[in-house]
DNA sequence: ACCGCCATTGGACCAAAGGACAATACCGGG
DNA sequence: CCCGGTATTGTCCTTTGGTCCAATGGCGGT
């Protein structure tokens, strides 16, 4: 594991494959002060394994750096999403196999099952977005936004939008 | 990959149990309705290898599968504090060098430092607190907590408290 | 036709979050 | 000693976020 700062008057990549030439078999991340998409592709494609944000939490970094010991790579999530397309295929290349356990009998709890409308506004609440902004992306108004947003927090028992982003990014509030 | 429902009326570690037998070597994620730390341990010492929410993004899950494909363990950031313990010996172990590259020049940017109090401050807000919280663990005022908030924000460029925990989470808003 | 669930929206209302402007106090360095 | 950065708190005000009660229309199942 290493740790640099990057030289700001010269370019990234130049600095990368000299330091790869330097040290040989390393393996990079990135922290940026001001996480970009693009820098980012960059990066990935001079062979950094994992690029984040320069304040990420310690455990994140932890969490980070496990992955990328195990051989992974750390994208993040928004970045994730510009990258399906040429990941898809890897990804389905996953054998997939259904085993319905039992007769479905639980289920119990309080009826968790989200609407698709829900869902939409919830994946948008979670990546950072407003009332406002989800309801202009959804045609429809902030009312009805806020509505929805009520009930998944209901269903999710999420107290607050902060805590839903949480749990859908697979955290979990404290 | 394999997906399928747990019966409620049964013990969640029994079910692992019988399914490692049928299935001998698989590697179990659970996707919990109303994820919990106790749970989840029980479930990592029967054998899963990930354990997050239900409603977790696809993109979320994607990556989940990715990092337990390459061996690793997904358990997340709240469990991963109460791991702490027991696994900052395996992280610990990693070698770790620090290589001063160039004179430090590059700085330029907008000062983002921020200060212990403002760390403090962020990190409690990313991780689901109001600042009427902030404000009780740290045995200040709520208005001294906007205060640290607010200048968070401006440091990290942050426009709200959602984007600034998507940050904080190694993650980049939309 | 009636019922339940979903989507939609309205209005009122209260709590929380953020911004603007400003003051006091401590502390370390030139 | 004066200056700058940090920490602290204050008041005022605006914008968001969330909850409550209520209503309408569509759709599928009994």
């Amino acid at each position: 594991m290493v740790w640099l700062r990057l030289d700001g008057a010269q370019a990234a990549t130049d600095q990368l494959a000299q330091l790869y030439q330097s040290l040989g078999e390393v393996r990079v991340i990135v922290l940026a002060d001001q996480p970009d998409g693009d820098e980012a592709l960059s990066l990935f494609s001079a062979g950094v394994r994992g690029y984040c944000n320069a304040h990420a939490t310690a455990a994140s970094l932890r969490q980070i750096a496990g992955v990328i010991e195990a051989g992974g790579l750390w994208i993040g999530e928004s970045l994730m999403k510009r990258l399906v397309v040429s990941t898809r295929a890897a990804i389905s290349r996953l054998p997939v196999a259904r085993l319905p356990l039992g007769p479905v009998s639980g289920e119990g709890s309080p009826m968790s099952a989200l609407t698709k409308r829900e869902v939409e506004v919830a994946r948008a609440v979670a990546s950072g977005a407003s009332n406002k902004e989800v309801a202009r992306q959804c045609g429809i108004t902030e009312r009805t936004v806020k509505a929805h947003v009520g009930s998944v927090f209901q269903k999710l028992k999420a107290r607050d939008r902060l805590h839903l982003a949480l749990m859908l990014n697979g955290q979990r509030p404290s």
